[in-house]
DNA sequence: CGTAGGACCTTCCGTGGCGGGAGGTTCAAG
DNA sequence: CTTGAACCTCCCGCCACGGAAGGTCCTACG
């Protein structure tokens, strides 16, 4: 029994008989022989590179990737480095992800998960973990009402800053501007009009934003904050 | 300018036109007027909407699941907590990934990857990080031609071995039993009949198999080695 | 030696979350 | 009024297969 039925050869290697179908058909494994009715007999040939296939996609690495290490095997070290570069990032991904989850339900009411997770949105990653706290006590020191409110205001603000930003609108343009002053006007009901608070708050930007882009893989500053600094500025 | 056009929307929120036709188009995030024209205009409470579904994607959740969170909101911390556990397993699962491929890296040399990676892929997770290097060394002494045949020996054994307890073939089946007697062999000199680095080997396997089947999250040990050791009972 | 029922064949549609292009219409600034 | 940017709909493509349809083939049993 040389020759393995593609049947057969799924039992052995755990694979489905449709995988085998596919990697024939993109000719990364193809059955080196056929029946004289066409039914696919693979050689002890052919199992090896399915194995060799097998074994770097449990790697993670695409198809194409399989193809061109097994192409040129002098390549095989750079596209693990690579792969490796890939997979530490993802993890780092994954686990920013996981903490912000684990934030967000440690301690939160159903209600108001949603609530702050637009808000988070809206300001993408500038708050941290103990900024959320921060910012529910203070949530529900205002009452519901007042939060949707307020919510509403900051979701238009920081749009239009966005929408202003993108076009290249300079900082200091007068739109730019008293958009500027309505969200420090903002600002001050959020944080209770106390300048104390203000400055933490921005101070602890100052020192996160490094550390949050590189937790979370993209940048957590897309500059917004330093838009609103210049028009600040242009106000004088 | 209470009313949002496509364009200015992408901008602000970062997303691009084609995603909100996307979304519009799956009734996630509809625009609720249209132009004589037909041009999408998006009200403030679009706007809103978009901002939740975009939150939630940054958590990972996918189309679907922001759709049903958005459309009952006491789902949330259900989701949240399984979102949560799916993470979770998804960084271990990287994790071990990094794990396996950094060791690999390590020491390696470039021609001799594809060898140990069959060997691995062969015999699933069988080998840890020690067992890797200690395959190494011994490969070395044993020459590339003596290792290249071995190793088709082996995938050859493993092959038919899976097949026949796939197929529920009885371990005591007298063809099971003697694909079994290879294996010892084999083994034997792969270990170099050194009976006391066999059972070491053994011991390894057990003791390592239930960590190695949670951190890879599929299971380490398909019953192959179970499936052997009653062979080698039936041959006794 | 016939036949039944599994194994195998090709072909095609579907998945998720959009990217990107074609070909046509509409809007807004100068 | 013109022109170029923005917008529209429709459609194919990606990745790695899953799964079904509809037909042919192989093999073990009677």
């Amino acid at each position: 029994m040389t020759r393995w039925s593609i049947g057969d050869l799924a039992k052995a290697s755990g694979l489905t008989v449709r995988t085998l179908h596919h990697y024939d058909e993109i000719g990364l494994v193809v059955a080196s022989e056929r029946t004289p009715s066409g039914h696919r007999r693979y050689t002890p040939d052919d199992v090896r590179r399915l194995y060799q296939v097998r074994s770097l996609r449990q790697l993670g690495l695409s198809l194409e990737e399989v193809r061109s290490a097994l192409s040129r095997s002098d390549s095989l070290r750079p596209l693990f480095e690579a792969q490796l570069a890939a997979l530490t990032t993802r993890a780092r991904q994954v686990e920013a992800l996981r903490a912000r989850l684990t934030a967000l339900l440690d301690g939160h009411t159903t209600e108001s998960l949603l609530s702050t997770l637009e808000m988070m949105s809206v300001h993408e990653s500038y708050f941290t973990g103990g900024q959320l706290s921060e910012m529910r006590s203070r949530a529900a020191a205002l009452g519901p009402e007042a939060v949707e409110e307020l919510k509403a205001s900051w979701l238009g603000l920081v749009q239009q800053l966005r929408a202003h930003m993108a076009d290249g609108t300079p900082a200091s343009d007068p739109r730019v501007v008293d958009l500027a002053a309505r969200w420090d006007a903002l600002g001050a009901r959020f944080t209770g009009g106390d300048p104390a608070i203000q400055a933490a708050a921005r101070r602890s930007w100052e020192e996160n934003k490094a550390s949050i882009s590189g937790q979370i893989g993209w940048p957590a500053d897309d500059g917004l904050v330093e838009y609103v600094t210049q028009a600040r500025a242009a106000r004088g």
